[in-house]
DNA sequence: TCAAAAGTGTTATCCTTACACCCATGT
DNA sequence: ACATGGGTGTAAGGATAACACTTTTGA
């Protein structure tokens, strides 16, 4: 039996060393007919409890936002420009960056009319949720801004609530045709019923409800919608970034730019399950990782977890060079009849 | 047996009324620090032959391009300004269309230094090449501008060509840890020798021979590299578009939204290898296309393609609810050992 | 009659899923 | 002793891939 035992599964940091500056805004206002370029990004860390992301807090009473800011001549590439940005307004070193989209409605994002608004979302991932850099930046669970998406525990409250509201929505519409479309727009989102549900349509989703009138924007009075507002359409980046993420894991082995250099297989099935908000079946769960050759084992062994001790794993980068699509199956249990 | 008889896959459209704007260009240059952001389609039809791609004749010799224009304060969505663009430079009607990526490196895509040139393209798939709109627009094989990605018929020649120079790349690092990781990539982009190549790494392997110098961008004498050269970043987008093309026919029905109304199982499959740029095993193809449900029969046949008659099938876009991820898996036939 | 394409049957294999069960530790 | 999580064996069922074969037309 191995005789080395790890403690923690995601240390912490002191908090030394804080620091953030503040832009300064000499820069002239943008005059109309301009286009602005705002960069965000979605920065997610994976937590026992479930994944969180970096949310600063709203100036002024206002609703928290991403990490952001604009687009300057001085950055060599966008996500040069993200990193810099991030790095000013947070504490936390980006791993995997990528790009999710570009959003440019001229009537929902821009505040100043006359002025091209562009905002281009990103997802980043850490592998450690180090505390925020400054007492405006904290780690919140990105359940809170979707509380409908979270099914590992049953379906949730928030879809209960909803899902009267989705039908009259849906049989509200002006024509037969229309409705038949609406009903069938809920079913390929939401599923029927529990059933159907697909884990990866996260911005789908987001969108029927905005357009269903039941999530509200910032600016909205609060408690109009489920979930918490973000600023400007941070929310709908996050969503990008959920729905993302969630497709993926299955075929990219994108799940380790979240986890320690070590790490259990149950803490790997616990982030994995966070992300999709799904349970797994644990046995399959295992062996599908094992087979794929995702992971060896560090040699090590941890007593962290309750129970018998746990063999510690390491991610097997030699993978990438193996196998066409690594990427995690999720064995759903079979679901109990209801 | 179904008496009525179709007679052609593609028909062809006459050429009247073909119209075409001069965009004027009465709006003073961006100064700099400002932004400019152009829209690009690669527009996407499937013929007999292969995929083709809508390109246009380069102004004054220069290389050709996609069909692109500036967004406009007037552009209520950016898709709205990219659709307003490609009618006034082509007479096709888009059907499908998605973002797929917004480039904005600094130093790669702008011709006037000072300001940054954002640069945002989308895939469009239409069901018929029409004629193109202007003596400007014209229907060209993808794989013009991407020789090495269409392994139809074997590995193809430019492909051999470039193998010799990627090895020298790769050997040429400038440490033994560079030079690892160049061939790590090469194996994980290209594969080794035919085996572990994956179709929808089209913009990995651009990047990969560009970064080695061996593919030319626009100004580069011509002759340079293989397949021909785009304007701007054009190339790149089109790289873009190909990946993202064959990764979502997987778990999308998205081949259908370039197939006519009526068509048969080979031209459907002949679709799909043009696409892919691999060939299939037939009699599992039509099998996994059954069971899925993606298809049924319209009841008629046609005599077009030689041989026994064929029955016509349409798309059942009722699998769209039916199924979690209804694509279409790839039976590659066995390789013949080499 | 032959070539060409359409279409069917069948088998071996692998992967996934589900269920049942044993193991090692702390309290 | 038992709760908790770690970990293994195995068999049923489904999906896939390969091969062999029949059918229907036009030249």
């Amino acid at each position: 039996m191995p005789p080395v035992v790890m403690r923690q599964w995601f240390p912490r940091y002191d908090r030394s060393m804080s620091e953030s500056r503040v832009p300064e805004s000499d820069e002239a206002p943008p005059a109309p007919g301009q286009v602005t370029v705002e960069l965000s990004a979605a920065i997610v860390a994976a937590t026992p409890a479930g994944p969180s992301v970096l949310a600063l807090r709203g100036e002024g009473g206002g609703a928290p936002g991403l990490p952001s800011g604009p687009l300057e001549a001085t950055h060599r590439t966008l996500e040069a420009g993200l990193r810099s940005w991030v790095a000013e307004q947070t504490r936390q070193e980006l791993g995997h960056v990528e790009q999710l989209y570009t959003f440019g409605d001229r009537d929902r994002t821009a505040c100043d009319p006359g002025v091209r608004a562009l905002s281009i979302g990103y997802l980043a991932l850490v592998r450690e949720a180090r505390p925020a850099g400054s007492a405006d930046a904290a780690w919140e669970g990105w359940y809170r801004w979707f509380p409908w998406e979270d099914r590992r525990d049953g379906q949730p409250a928030a879809l209960d609530r909803l899902e009267a509201r989705l039908v009259a929505w849906a049989d509200s519409g002006a024509t037969a045709g229309a409705r038949q479309l609406r009903r069938d727009r809920l079913a390929a989102t939401f599923g029927t019923g529990g059933d159907g549900w697909i884990e990866d349509r996260v911005l789908e989703r987001y969108e029927l409800l905005y357009g269903a009138g039941l999530v509200s924007e910032a600016g909205a009075p609060p408690g109009v919608g489920e979930g918490s507002v973000m600023r400007a359409d941070h929310r709908r980046i996050l969503a990008t970034a959920i729905g993302r993420l969630r497709g993926k894991i299955k075929y990219r082995p994108i799940v380790f730019e979240l986890m320690p250099p070590a790490f259990t297989f149950l803490q790997l099935q616990q982030t994995v399950e966070g992300l999709a908000g799904i349970r797994l079946h644990k046995p399959n769960f295992r062996r599908l990782v094992e087979q794929q050759g995702l992971v060896e084992e560090t040699g090590e062994v941890t007593t962290e977890t309750g129970g018998r001790p746990a063999r510690l794993l390491r991610f097997r980068s030699e993978v990438l060079l193996e196998r066409p699509a690594p990427g995690l199956r999720l064995p759903r249990p079979r679901q109990p009849a209801a």
